[in-house]
DNA sequence: ATTTGTGAAACCGTTCACAGCA
DNA sequence: TGCTGTGAACGGTTTCACAAAT
């Protein structure tokens, strides 16, 4: 039983995207024996302001110190709670080309909670090599129940395979192949598109080239804030 | 000389992500032979409001007729216009791994305008390789001027990368490795982040279960909108 | 002295309701 | 009639300014 789960009330759409930032941050701080950190070094890294990262945090309940900042323990606990991490779900991965492969092999990517069930592919060649530990499977074989399938495969077969993930009760999709997919109520379907990422960058380069701040994932444009990269890894 | 350039006052951040998307809807109508095209349609497969759609479309200029909806061609081409799909830009790719490779092998990433310039990797076994129709070059080698870098190496280069580009007159960064990365102002960058994306799916899944509509890229989720997934490839 | 936490104001984007046109 | 285009209302997020805490 542990911890009493204390429900988070209302976490805003923009401060949940946030947060994953703010934990890179604080654990590189932890990593380097640093155990104190303060609204305004977050702000400066991100490139939100100090003020955005202070409201944000306070929706965790009160956990800096006035005078002083935040406990780097503390908050990297407090925000992982907050974003379900101590709650671990099931992986299926669809699709073993560059992108599934890279995936999988990231050390970045099955984090916080996520464990890997099941590799599938059409490709008979690609069937039955061993992948990040996991023999990949035939897309045609009966699919492993998990709670998030991710679609790596060519945007032709991603609505089978949305299809599949369904009946095996997956919960939630994240889509890398650039075509909307039909799924039930109740799923959660989610979007990446490399080619749109490059789009906006492109049209913010020719349009608008003063701007300011904003180094976020999916939004984010370096400018005055100078954010001192060393201090991230 | 051409159409002369009528500057886009003032399109919103939500709505720029917003058009690839639109103009992704559009040209699958083109290609089925459709010639007109209603703000409700696009409504419906993309899981905004109609409402929305016609704000959104409303600041590229009035192109569409009353009563009827829009005319698809001249609503892809005043989308890609705003987008500068019309002006040309060169690409250089730095990190030859499954994510580079499955990058610049995908018929979806490098479109409209966006024109490859080189690859580099730092691997010796990599260098000299021919990937898309590019030999690979040495990461030590002098770097090819380029409009837009794109970085996928793992994350401990890619400062070093980004100095890279930076001196290469590179003036958009497109970084796919988890670290931010330190740049003179005036040079974008704009980072994916394949394990944020995750948490933010997840997060949604464990708290929020009842949520409505937005399948749009990089906050989607289908619910009773129910998009027509095969009217969109 | 310094930094968090937060009412209140300002700002921005979405939605409503409807006028404008074909 | 049907759908676009848009002023106005609304709701939500960010920013300001400052009180609270150590």
């Amino acid at each position: 039983m542990a911890t009493p789960r204390l429900r988070i009330r209302k976490l805003s759409e923009p401060t949940i995207s946030r947060l994953p930032v703010y934990q890179r941050i604080v654990e590189s701080f932890r990593r380097r024996g640093i155990t104190r950190i303060e609204s305004s070094q977050i702000a400066q890294l991100t490139g939100v302001t100090a003020t955005t990262v202070r409201r944000d945090l306070s929706g965790l309940g009160p956990l800096g110190t006035r005078g002083a900042g935040y406990d780097v323990d503390v908050l990297d606990q407090k925000i992982g709670e907050a974003l379900g991490h101590d709650r671990t779900y099931s992986v299926v991965v669809v699709g073993m080309g560059n992108l599934g492969q890279a995936l999988v092999n990231s050390s970045n990517f099955l984090i916080r909670g996520a464990s890997l069930s099941a590799l599938y592919d059409a490709d008979p060649a690609v069937v039955g090599r061993e992948i990040a530990g996991h023999v990949v499977r035939d897309i045609n074989d009966p699919m492993i129940e998990a709670t998030v399938g991710v679609i790596c495969t060519p945007p032709s077969a991603a609505q089978e395979v949305a299809d599949k993930l369904v009946a095996a009760n997956v919960h939630a999709i994240l889509n890398f192949a650039p075509t909307v997919v039909n799924v039930p109520i109740g799923v959660a379907v989610h979007y990446v598109d490399f080619s749109i990422e490059l789009q906006i960058l492109v049209f913010h380069l020719l349009n608008t080239m003063n701007f300011a701040g904003g180094i976020l994932h999916s939004v984010g444009v370096t400018a005055q804030g100078q954010p001192d990269a060393r201090a991230v890894d």
